[in-house]
DNA sequence: CCGAAACTAGACCGACCGGTCTACTATTGA
DNA sequence: TCAATAGTAGACCGGTCGGTCTAGTTTCGG
């Protein structure tokens, strides 16, 4: 059972940290075994294809953003704001940190494949999209809360949410396509000031 | 003579409408030369490589943006805060006639590319960064023009004409992601109020 | 009118793609 | 203990990839 779980498990982490370093197209079935040291037949055995591997993956990469970076930041001890600005202060850890690892700025793994697959693969646009909502919700509850306790004016929390993000993954494309982290800190903490 | 460039063009245009609408990794050599009407022959006649073919299209996707959007938003007779808003409101007619004519939200060009590829392709990478300094620039020129003016309020305008550029890119990530040129409505107003 | 150069046609190449299949081993429940 | 099931190994499949090559055609300058 434990060599079960492993195998699993190893073939899902090689996929997320190959996909996440490349893209999608750039990362065949047969690399992800090598990485995992897993041979093919028993990739198939666990995933049916390699788009059910990227639908699990996705989800995976929700997790681990939820234990690294979310749970952290959206403590309700924490003042609304200052959740969101802990948010941007550990996204930028997280990019400098790869960018370090690997020498690429590698970018947000959900905005990675929302651009490679969007147009090519509904089921997993669709699925991006749900993480992409579920993002806005935790902005948009904090912008709520902020508004109801008085730290900040009125506004269109929903839009604001949705600009917040935008702002985002924005950012993280200019610092990918600059191969540079340090332009996170001069963009992300506009986010914080965003409303509409 | 006629012949030349009418090959050498129709590869381009091939070029540029199957990448936009795909991704780089989905459009093969074969597929661009079925589109366009040519044979390989003639492609690798024009092109060494694919790569090359890649870095002459996004300076045609320059170019072509130029003349569609920049050109008309960038005048020197209008306001320059209304420039940007004339960029914006012409961004979004193409996305929406694009999705229309697609049934896709087809983003950015440029952060199609540079999200693809700015990890594998260091040429790539380095001329679709030199296009979002473009980019950044105009916003740059408008926004200091605004405050010289007395449009505006002091401000980092190279701060904020990044930020600007980031919210337009996220916001295009976004509209692809849920498929829906709309929110580009609600989102890249915004754009124009961003102060830093 | 001719030779060179530009261009085109399309067969062909090895590498790799996602995925299948069969044979084998390890594990487990009865 | 034994049969069934889960998991592993890796050869193999047809198809496609980017790219090459040769043979032929068209164009054009002198």
């Amino acid at each position: 059972m434990t060599t079960q779980l492993d195998t699993y498990q190893r073939i899902i982490e090689s996929a997320k940290e190959l996909i996440h370093a490349k893209s999608y197209a750039d990362v065949g079935v047969a690399a992800i075994c090598d990485r995992a040291a897993v041979k093919k037949g028993s990739f198939y055995h666990y995933f049916p294809s390699k788009q059910e591997l990227t639908l699990t993956v996705i989800d995976t990469y929700y997790t681990d953003f939820k234990d690294r970076i979310i749970d952290q930041a959206f403590d309700a001890r924490l003042p609304p704001l200052e959740r969101l600005s802990k948010f941007i202060a550990l996204s930028i850890d997280v990019q400098t940190n790869l960018h370090q690892q690997t020498g690429h700025v590698l970018g947000c793994p959900f905005g990675n494949l929302a651009t490679e697959l969007s147009t090519q693969d509904e089921a997993i646009r669709c699925k991006l999209d749900h993480k992409f909502a579920a993002l806005q919700n935790l902005f948009r509850t904090a912008l709520r809360e902020a508004v109801d306790r008085g730290d900040a004016q009125d506004m269109d929390v929903d839009a604001t949410a949705r600009a917040i993000l935008a702002l985002f993954e924005g950012s993280m494309l200019l610092a990918k396509t600059h191969n540079d982290p340090s332009i996170l800190r001069q963009l992300l903490p506009a986010a914080t000031q965003l409303r509409l």
